[in-house]
DNA sequence: CAGCATCCCTTAAGATACTG
DNA sequence: CAGTATCTTAAGGGATGCTG
């Protein structure tokens, strides 16, 4: 009994590990857009509906030092940046599909019990 | 090029959906938890480790009412109050599990990277 | 275009003390 | 045991304006 509460307690650690890479209102958003390939900015920031340019920013910086999301600046004028999963990022991928998986589903479930309802949101 | 786009913001929009239900910094760990079986409120607090109970309570009640989480009294003095997921519940179990999963994995890799810094953790 | 600086406000969440 | 109530602080995050 008490093995199996220490192990369970390392498992629970992992989530809290995965959570706090992922912390933040639109990390994980980021990462499925640019799971779709590569974005620039601005079309982050219009995918990721509701997102504000310093939250973007900031967040793109926090996943580039965990080394999830790899940043190119190209040589044009006005200056243009691409975003891309790195390979590590790209170990996310399965999350975010059942992430994925999960909110269609849901919204589904949610529209069969109250059509009104969910067209608000 | 325009129907990509729309679709993904579609399947981003499903991860918001996801995001929300499951927003806070706890309630992912708390169905980790749950996962493993039925749990009161103390065991809860013991093995999501940090929480206080004004958060757990919080997170639960949220969770209730989403129906991933069933909240059962027990008539026994003092008061015993047991915490299990919904049959709803189980189905963020695959989240779950990839969530654990990863979160092992790169615990292995930053201690590989730098082993004194990962002890601190 | 990409993004930083600044201001400002709301929310999250911790600490503490108390109750049925 | 299983919470609730209250207070306080820290952080999150939006809006706007500016720059290379």
């Amino acid at each position: 009994m008490e093995k199996v509460h220490t192990e369970c307690k390392g498992k629970i650690r992992a989530i809290h590990d995965t959570l706090d890479i992922l912390s933040g209102k639109w990390k994980i958003a980021i990462i499925g857009s640019l799971g779709f390939g590569t974005r620039r900015f601005m079309e982050l920031q219009r995918e990721v509906e509701g997102i504000g340019a310093k939250m973007l920013s900031k967040e793109l910086r926090e996943l580039e030092i965990n080394d999830l999301v790899k940043r190119t600046v190209l040589d044009t004028k006005p200056v243009t940046v691409e975003y891309q999963l790195t390979e590590y990022g790209k170990t996310l991928q399965d999350i975010i599909d059942e992430m994925m998986k999960w909110g269609e589903n849901h919204r589904k479930r949610i529209m069969s019990e109250s059509p009104k309802e969910a067209e608000l949101i």
